[in-house]
Parts: structure tokens; sequence; C-alpha cells
DNA sequence: GTGAAAGCGCTAACAC
DNA sequence: GTGTTAGCGCTTTCAC
């Protein structure tokens, strides 16, 4: 017997007189061997507690059997739902995950893509950072042969499958019910002004103003570049549309992030809700329903975003598909109106 | 020139007109290499954005530069935090993280840490899942030479490094305020009764009590086998303590997970807090003081636990000890008193 | 049905 | 200072 320190097939291999070939096939359900010998093999390799090197098979397959994740951070807890979207689908299919983030940086971004895929990943699933415009690194990669799935913060530039939530509609909605409350003058606060879901979400909330009437008023729409990460942001929105002549007297708060940041901001001023300003966001915070005011807000579905973009790039990596119609897949979101917007608060 | 579709060591040695392993050495800083030459082979590097193969290197050395981590869930707002602690003092070395997650379950943990090891992570951060009991086959990995640092919800059967908040004064200061603020029946809701984190936050709730002069009633404490993300889990222990005779006024939960679902249970039932029944807790959500009423809650230092724990990691590996004093750091924790806890809100 | 041998991309003795 | 060689643990021709 070989030195038992660490198991590899060698070590089986010569402790049971044969050759690692057969060895590996045993293990692996090749049908080229012979089911007594297999059987052995199997039974021994059970006793030592054999776990092939998955560096080893990576480095021979040229496969890792491992998708990477990159999306701006778990603190988020819709990505954090996402995040189990992915598992689910991965774990079902034996493959492994590995999760980076961003924090909203485009370097950072560029970082843990050159990570993942020296790391050799089979496909990535990528929701892109608030601070990224340029995405050719992205692009080369891909024609590379690296199939990518984009979720969420998409790049529209790169033709490859995308799952997102309705933005639009979510956006409208929630600014139709603002308006149907009997709120006037409702002003938009953003992530940064260049994503994609940005511009969909300001693209549902200047519909709900047109279709009531409504010209869109350029101050009262700011964006927020670090997506409310950076000090002053949040509080430098807030201070200009409050300074404005037709100060608003309702918020649609755009992302998750903002939509936090801001609730906290006009708290802490004191200032009432919806009484003074009426507040409606985007946000997958449980703890949504239970604040003063309960916060009015559009849920996306993060779970099933996961799952979906997860299983749309197994399907790229196992059947190496390269010419595939690309599709973009559409997920509907749920309104939750509370006491935030001036609706009535229900729990549960 | 080699073909370009995959640009390794072996095709810049052959364009240059070299060995691989002159290359190599260029490529590592190695200090036997001639200026000249070095400079020659960076700049083709370069040029060629030419990045070594992980996976190779990673086989080669029996070193991949990745610390891998298991926790319960990056939807713990606690967890989170402690993941970006880890990820400051991890790439401030060089070193990759791969984030997993065990959902509570020792099945999952134990697949997660064995997905680990095969994919030679230099070393482990964990905190345990609630469903572990037995961690002997974790013992077995760090005997074979795996260096592994817990945190949080760490066992105590293994001597190694441990990074822990200060459970046990979180605990005793908030019971001892719930009991200062003239609440007489203090109740406890807690994670599963076996772990570490539990026995020291019961162990603070105990002391609380005493020093009181109010002697503990089996009665009015309940664990939560699955950290509260079982079914009725939690309405089931809310349930049987409003039926008690002495029916608690004051609940201190002792999780982050089941300070939120107690709160949120309380709220559907339409029960005040804090008159009919004060709250407590442990969180490291941001929302929390944001809640109606603002939740008072401890607050365990996340990042710091994270950074903390990585660091200890990174000594064990870089300087391979494995006679190392083991030391466990105790963090402090801030107490937030709100209005919960019949504390007057204090926002900001 | 089984074994021998080559090689994935890299590093590290060891020669010269 | 540079090249040759062996080998990390595995899979896969290609013989037999």
């Amino acid at each position: 017997m070989l030195p038992s320190n660490k198991i590899t097939l060698k070590k089986i291999a010569h402790d049971l007189n044969m050759s690692t070939s057969t060895i590996s096939r045993a293990l692996r359900d090749n049908h080229e061997i012979n089911a007594v010998t297999k059987e052995r093999i199997l039974a021994y390799a059970r006793e030592l507690n054999f776990r092939p090197d998955t560096i080893a098979r990576t480095l021979r397959n040229g496969k890792s059997k491992t998708i990477g994740v990159v999306l701006s951070t778990v603190e988020n807890p819709f990505y954090s739902q996402v995040i189990n979207g992915i598992e689910s689908a991965a774990y079902q299919s034996g493959y492994n995950v590995c999760i980076t983030q961003s924090h909203e940086s485009y370097d950072l971004e560029k970082m843990q893509v050159a990570h993942l895929t020296r790391n050799s990943v089979d496909g990535i699933l990528m929701s892109l950072a608030a601070g990224t415009t340029d995405t050719t690194y992205l692009k080369r990669i891909k024609d590379a042969g690296l199939p990518i799935v984009f979720f969420d913060n998409i790049d529209q530039g790169i033709d490859s499958h995308k799952v997102v939530a309705d933005n639009f509609k979510g956006a409208f909605e929630a600014t139709s019910q603002l308006l149907n409350s009997g709120y006037k003058n409702v002003a938009f606060i953003s992530g940064p002004a260049n994503n994609s879901i940005t511009v969909e979400r300001m693209a549902g909330y200047l519909k709900a103003l047109t279709q009531n009437g409504i010209i869109a008023n350029e101050a009262t729409i700011k964006y927020c570049m670090h997506d409310g990460e950076n000090d002053c942001e949040i509080e430098n929105a807030i201070d200009e549309l409050f300074l404005l002549d037709n100060r608003p007297d309702a918020i649609f708060t755009a992302t998750d992030n903002v939509s936090t940041k801001v609730f906290q901001s006009i708290r802490r001023r004191e200032i009432q809700i919806p009484d003074e300003v009426a507040l409606f966001g985007f946000t997958n915070s449980k703890l949504a329903e239970l604040t003063f005011p309960a916060l009015s807000a559009v849920h996306q579905p993060g779970f099933e975003m996961g799952k979906k973009a997860a299983e749309m790039l197994l399907d790229l990596i196992k059947n190496n598909r390269s010419n595939t119609e690309y599709q973009t897949v559409v997920l509907p979101v749920q309104l939750f109106s509370r006491a935030s917007s001036g609706s009535i608060t229900i729990l549960g």
C-alpha cells in the first residue's frame, strides 16, 4: 500500500494491482469495464472515502462544472434571493456556484470576471455594476466561447440570453398608483442614468406621467451614480428636490438601495410620510411591510430570476450552443401598496 | 506563431524561441533571470494579454490562493456584512474568496465543505449550520492539514482559531434593559439549544434574571431547531408563550432571523409593542431603526468579524503554522435600545 | 476488458 | 542565466 495521506487514482491502482485507467473507468461509470472489477474498485474507493480531485479533472477536461456569478453585493436582499435561485438550479445539475461581488465598481467587476475565467468557470451569470459603461471586455470573453447570461442590470450591446424583471410595468404601476392617490408632483430618484434598469423604470415613470396629462420636469428627476452608496448622493438629491419652488409631494425611488436610503433619510429629517411626502419604491426586503410607515414597493421575483438565468446558462453550457437564438425573459413584478404611498397598511 | 486561441507559457516560449521555464521565471519575478530577457517576455505577455491558468498552477503548487467560506445564508444581513469583511482581508493578500451556503443543514454543510476541499481551497472559514451537532468530519479535515477558522456559531470541540461576538454580554445587557424598564416576565426565544450562540446568549439572559432576583421559568424559554426557518417554529413558540397563565410581558429574541420573524408575527397578530409585549433582539438589519415600533437590538460587528477571521486564517495559511497556540477573539457588540423595548426612539 | 503512454498548463529540481 | 525533464492527478487514445 502506498502512503495514505493522499488518496489518488494511482494509489488505488497500486493497492489493487491495476492500472489507473481502469480505476478511472470504474469511477466514471464507463461501460467498457468488467462488472466484477468495477465493483471491487468501487468498494475499495468507498472504503478509503476517495474523492477525485476537481482541479486535476478540470485541467484535464477543460471544464470545471462551476458557474461564476458577478453581482453588486449580496447585502442587497434582492441579490441574495437571486443567489438562492441560482444555487437551486445549479445543484440540481451537479454544478457548483462561485459568488463574487463588484460593489458597483467597474474595476472590481473586471477583476472578478478575470478571476472567474482564470479559474475555468464553465459560464458566467452577471448583473452589471452601476459603474460599468464599457462592456467590450465581456464581449471578447463571450466571443472566445465562454457563455454569459445577463440578469437584472443587463447590457444592451451584447447579444446573449437575458433575464430581467418587468421594470417598465413596475415603475408605471407604482407611479400610476401615486398619481391615482392624488399626488400631483411625483419625483424620481434612481441609480445611474445609463443603467438598463434605470432606463426602463424611467420609461415606465414617464409613461404614467404622460398618461395622466403631466409633463415631466427635469428638476424632479435625480440619478445616483453609485446607486446611493456614495456619501451624499441621496442627501443631495433630497435636498435639491425639497428646495424646488414646486416641491414634490411624492417620490418614486427606482432601486432597492435607493429606496431604503431615501426612506431612511426622510425619516431622519422627521418629514411626515405620506402627509408631507409619499414614497413608493423598489425593494425585496422582507422588513418593508414592518417599517413605519409601511413601505410601498415593487417586489421583483429574485429567486425565479436566479433560477431562470442559471437554467439558461446551463443549457448553453451543456448543449454547447454557439449559434442559438438568444432570448430575453421578462418576469412579472408584484406591487405592494402600503401606507407610505397613502394607502392603508394591510399586514400579511 | 502557434495558434492564438489559447495563450499558454508554451506558446509564448515558442514565439520567443525560449523555454517555458524562462517564461515562467520572468512572469513570477524570479531573480535568476536576465533583466533584458525578462522585459522582452513581459512586454510580449502584456501584448497578448496573457493570464496564467490558475487551475494548472493550483494543481502544480498544491495551493489555490482561494479561501472557502461556509455560512448559513447570505440573506442574513449579518452574514453579508461578514462576507465584506472577509473579502477586504483576502483581496489585500491576493486571495480569492469562494462563498457557499449551508442553509442551516448539516448535510448541505458537509457537501459544501467537500466541494471546497476537492477544489483545493487553502483554508476554510466557517460558521456552523444550526443543524450540525457532529463535527468529526471537520476535525478530520483540520487534522489532515487544512486550516479552519470558526466564526459566529463555533464548535467547542475543535481546537482552532475562533472569532465571536460578545454574545454573553449582548444578551445580558439586552435582558437587563428590559428588566430595568419595568418588565417582569421576560421570555427567551432562540435558535437550536445546542448552538454555541444560543448557549452563550442564554447564559447572559439567565445571569440578568438572577441578578434581578428572578428565577428562570422553563416554560418561557423556547428554542427553534431551524432558527425560525421551519414552518411553524416561531408561531408555535409565540402561541405557547401567550397561553401561559403568567404571560410574558417581554421577549428577548436571541438570533437575527428569530428576531425579525418574531417581530413580524407579533405585528401580524396586532399585538401592541411594547404595551402588550416588549421586544429586544439580535439583528444587523439596517431597517431595524425604521420599523414600527423601532426594533431594539444587539448589533454584532459583522464586517470586523469577517475581517479578523480571514486575517487569522491567512496567517495560518501563509506561515503554515501547525502547532500554534489557537486563540478565541471576542468582539464587542453594540446595543440599540429603541421603542420596541419601551425606550424612546431616537433616529440617527 | 485492461494497460501503457501522452498530455492538460504550470513549476522546480537539476544540468550546463 | 537558460534549457531539459519530470510530474501535480486525472482522462483518453491506442495497443493488445
